[in-house]
DNA sequence: CGCTATGAGTGATTTGAATCACATTACATA
DNA sequence: TATGTAATGTGATTCAAATCACTCATAGCG
């Protein structure tokens, strides 16, 4: 398959870019389809490539030193990963995987990086997504440190739950929620106690299921509340 | 007291402007001195300024919704924070407190990033630093899910050793180290328990203590191989 | 020089999540 | 429709770290 400029405008950070360079950029890239669970980013190694998601959802994940799975954060249409290169030229940080079959979109790093550089707006793009990053980061970092693991789970959720719903609505749903486990490695938890929270709160009506793809909120206001520790459950 | 261009020219991130620019930065610029556990930036604050470190030593934490604090990084002379919003005019995500008294120069956010419009070294070099925050995170993110507290311990302390002294040293030391608490937070784990860490190490004469200000590593092989889980105590 | 605050050291007790070891359900596809 | 696999559900047991409630040590300071 190949990659036409048209795919490439759909990523925003391109939005600004003239056909000139969306086909000089399209050119240079490939284009591939990866099955569940497959590695699109190996951590460790000089990946030389940016990977930008067309479809499905993948997940940045590592590995601690003892194997343990720990979930980073996950890559959605529109998004891409593997970007630290662009700045420092060091090797991927960690593993990406695709969660469901993917189709994503490969440019060589140093063509980014050349791009980026005739571009400002290109680099001031990379940059504020390194920036969100950081924040996305740091947010997560202080939820692990929540000694409340009901608390936890619902911080998750609500970080889940699309933006334009968190306020106003007071149901919502997260459209192919991760699946316990990975939830489970984001939070430093077990599965099983990720099982355990989510049947007290579909017992409590909060949350239900409808189907494996889309996980109902329909309590909004108590995710929050518990998310914020100013409920119990 | 005044910032001048010398001063500035201490740090890295400026070797390449010339005087003109600095003192164009110089002049704009503050210069403070806070006492130790004093507040240098606030979280949530559209602090509008970037911080860079002189003299002392400094702590970014942050803390979660129930209050419970968390450390995230530290920073030493030369160094700085507060950069986040040269990418993104958004908030400052987390605190900054200052360890010990320390003197910290003020740049505008809004100059720095003109100037680094005009000097893609700088902007470069934010990047760059930028970069290396995400790995260190993402470094400090899997530490958090080993599930032994003695090597999560032992992965910290490792961290905190000079890396010119990492390879070849079979001994060295840590000045100014974390306090116990400190570390804690860093961890995720209660004080005491990393005291009860410490104190099987020192038994072991694995580290030991030189007054408050250093910390003696006296068998760096021990500390890497229980920090890699080669090796159990 | 003693006073105070902060950091470090320690035992007893509690607790809550991990682990283990399964059962059940859902789904994808042959 | 059967069949295999991934995901979810659940109880029993274990265990290690949190918490509590202290004491002790040290540094900084008036």
């Amino acid at each position: 398959m190949l990659v036409t400029s048209e795919l490439l405008k759909t990523f925003s950070l391109f939005e600004t870019l003239d056909n000139d360079d969306l086909s000089y950029l399209a050119q240079r890239s490939q284009i591939e389809r990866f099955a569940r669970r497959a590695v699109i980013l190996n951590a460790g190694s000089q990946e030389e490539q940016v990977c930008f998601l067309f479809e499905g959802r993948l997940q940045g994940v590592d590995f601690t030193i003892d194997g343990r799975e720990v979930g980073l954060y996950f890559v959605d249409p529109g998004d891409y990963c593997g970007e630290l290169s662009v700045f420092d030229f060091g090797a991927q940080p960690e593993t990406v995987i695709a969660l469901n079959s993917a189709v994503v979109v490969f440019i060589p790093v140093e063509v980014l990086r050349e791009v980026a550089t005739r571009h400002p707006a290109i680099m001031t793009g990379l940059g504020y997504k390194l920036a969100a990053r950081v924040r996305q980061m740091t947010l997560q970092r202080s939820l692990l440190a929540l000694p409340n693991i009901t608390q936890r789970v619902c911080c998750q959720l609500w970080m889940l739950v699309p933006e334009d719903h968190k306020l106003s609505q007071q149901s919502s749903e997260i459209k192919n929620p991760p699946t316990h486990m990975e939830i489970a490695i984001m939070l430093n938890v077990s599965r099983e106690t990720v099982t355990r929270v989510f049947q007290h709160l579909q017992k409590q009506h909060i949350v239900s299921r409808d189907g494996t793809a889309k996980l109902l909120i329909n309590d909004l206001q108590t995710i929050k509340g518990v998310a914020e520790g100013n409920q119990q459950l």
